[in-house]
DNA sequence: ATTAGCACTCATTGTATTTGACTGCTAATA
DNA sequence: TATTAGCAGTCAAATACAATGAGTGCTAAT
């Protein structure tokens, strides 16, 4: 039913429509893929294409466009992955060389050059803490009634906090916390900073609860992972693609990532170490059947180090950006390594 | 020549044209506003006004649209800067109240806070460092080959950084540095952090320069006041604007939220304490000239805290605008005064 | 199994026409 | 002198219609 030719024929109007973002026509195919065989044979190609679900029109005597089904066979099976120069290889290696101060900021530059190479949008968040182990605790005065908290994880991540008092707290009070902090908390999973904390600590060291609940308060919000590391990049790009002439479309697109949390969302759902591919109505939100959404998600066993996700229309360059994603994703476990060993 | 009622007509044309976007007739100026002369008479005075440069045409048959010239005599004349709700004013304190750690933080609550009431988009970027003055630093050992470096200046602004070395560093160098940075720089300004630094430490403490490169480059990173702070908020609420069924408008207008500089240019002309309005082609840059800003610079003295902008069309609310954010700046001094009293 | 050929469909483009929301101007009026 | 009624003139926008041509599906021949 679905021979090698009508896969060559299917593989040869998808990459048609990515490029041109214009239905395909069967004399299109002819002139430029298959000079062998007449237009009437591949339209009866088609027609069979799109009996099966691989192809759709967009009215009676119009050319064909790939469905969501289509474009699934496309990537899932007639793709190959190592379409990525030599130039863009390089440049990968120059920019994620360049000595980032913590995961977080790797994981932005990593998202800025993904853009780059692509020309479409990326977005990305920072990693979780979920399942992170504590490595350190430190509070440091700063004046009379500021401490910084600071949290350092088994993966090297780092948090910081600015906590405010209503009275004065002294060094020796700031000391006795540390010790405390540590001793009870290090190499313990991160989730153990929680309200129960609260009452121990005034339980043990009976200081005023002014000090303490501002200190439990702003070191939960530390671990709370909120939209914190939301980073995006390239917005601009996605406007310059010719389905966007469609205002409508352009609007959804100005939305979604506005209302950063559909974005969040999605980032947040895959699995470790994995590219997702979600095309079009795969997606479960009816704000992105329009669109593609591919994502990776970076992690060392069941620590989550941010995941990169980039997004564009539909017709994306699967071949170019899987490609390139997953050259990024090995430089940086790496790098990871790398810092980590 | 620009007698009252020419300017009573003026307002009511703006207002009119800021209400529907669409040109404003003669006619509509006599059934909404104008009651008891006729529409002749009204069109004898838009000619005037016309003349002067405060309206314009679309096409000679067409109704008028305020010129920039005519939008800038709305603003400094016609307008009162009242128009705020007790709501909306309840709505700011709560927002405001909230208990920020930090200024950027509070920055960041106005910026939301403003778009929410207004419905426009706004920016913001936070303090500059310039003319602050260091009241402490400190540096604080996390493992063994990395520090947080914190500075902490007169004005209550904190910055931090990581700082990873290549190679051991332990806590006694740590406090000697400590000690060194604080008895050095304390109550100097914060421009004194250069490279001339590195020099004086190496010759002073003999550290290897392992250690001292990397501290020097990421405190000074720390005062460069890059597009750290650069915050955007309601972009989606541009584009509900009717002005923005041009496509051609909606891709500027992204472009221009996309690549910061234009925005941090701009956020970074204004002059202390002062709200600034540039209408359309007032703007110096050729993107801007469908736009208006309306921007507020906080600060106290010399030292900036940090500038709020609203960027939306030419025909923007602003009375409304303007009211609040003149209550949101008043709000942010007080919180200030408040917390450094 | 492939292909030539033709009828048919339909989005797109172009052209002409109508409509109506405006203005500017003139001459009358208060 | 300031206002107004009234009317001719302008032009964007809407409507209607025909022509174009890029596609297809189907049939009959190879």
């Amino acid at each position: 039913m679905l021979d090698e030719r009508k896969k060559k024929i299917l593989k040869e109007i998808v990459d048609e429509y990515i490029e041109t973002a214009e239905p395909v026509s069967s004399a299109i195919i002819v002139e430029k893929y298959e000079n062998d065989i007449s237009s009437a044979t591949v339209r009866n190609d088609m027609a069979d294409l799109e009996k099966m679900g691989y192809l759709e029109k967009t009215h009676t005597s119009s050319g064909r466009v790939p469905s969501a089904k289509g474009y699934r066979l496309y990537v899932d099976e007639l793709l190959k992955y190592d379409n990525i120069s030599l130039e863009e290889i390089k440049y990968i290696q120059e920019k994620l060389e360049s000595k980032a101060n913590g995961i977080e900021e790797l994981t932005k530059i990593a998202t800025t050059t993904l853009s780059e190479i692509t020309h479409y949008t990326t977005v990305s968040i920072g990693p979780k803490t979920t399942g992170q182990l504590i490595e350190e605790i430190k509070f440091v005065l700063l004046g009379n009634r500021m401490l910084m908290g600071i949290i350092v994880t088994d993966t090297g991540l780092v948090r910081e906090t600015i906590i405010k008092f209503d009275e004065d707290i002294n060094q020796e009070q700031v000391d006795t916390l540390n010790y405390f902090f540590n001793n009870k908390l290090k190499g313990e999973p991160i989730e153990k900073i929680d309200a129960s904390l609260e009452e121990y600590i005034f339980r043990e060291l009976k200081y005023s609860i002014n000090i303490i609940r501002p200190i439990i308060e702003q070191m939960k919000k530390l671990i709370q992972d909120e939209e914190e590391n939301f980073y995006l990049e390239g917005a601009n790009k996605s406007f310059e693609l010719p389905e966007f002439k469609s205002l409508e479309l352009a609007k959804n697109f100005v939305n979604l990532l506005d209302t950063k949390e559909l974005m969040l969302d999605i980032l947040n759902t895959g699995f470790a170490e994995d590219i997702k591919i979600y095309i079009g109505d795969e997606n479960e939100n009816e704000d992105l059947k329009d669109f593609s959404i591919v994502t990776f998600k970076h992690s060392v066993g069941d620590k989550d180090l941010g995941t990169i996700g980039i997004i564009g229309p539909k017709r994306m360059n699967y071949s170019k950006v899987i490609s390139v994603m997953k050259y990024i994703s090995k430089k940086l476990n790496e790098n990871f390594n790398e810092n980590n060993k």
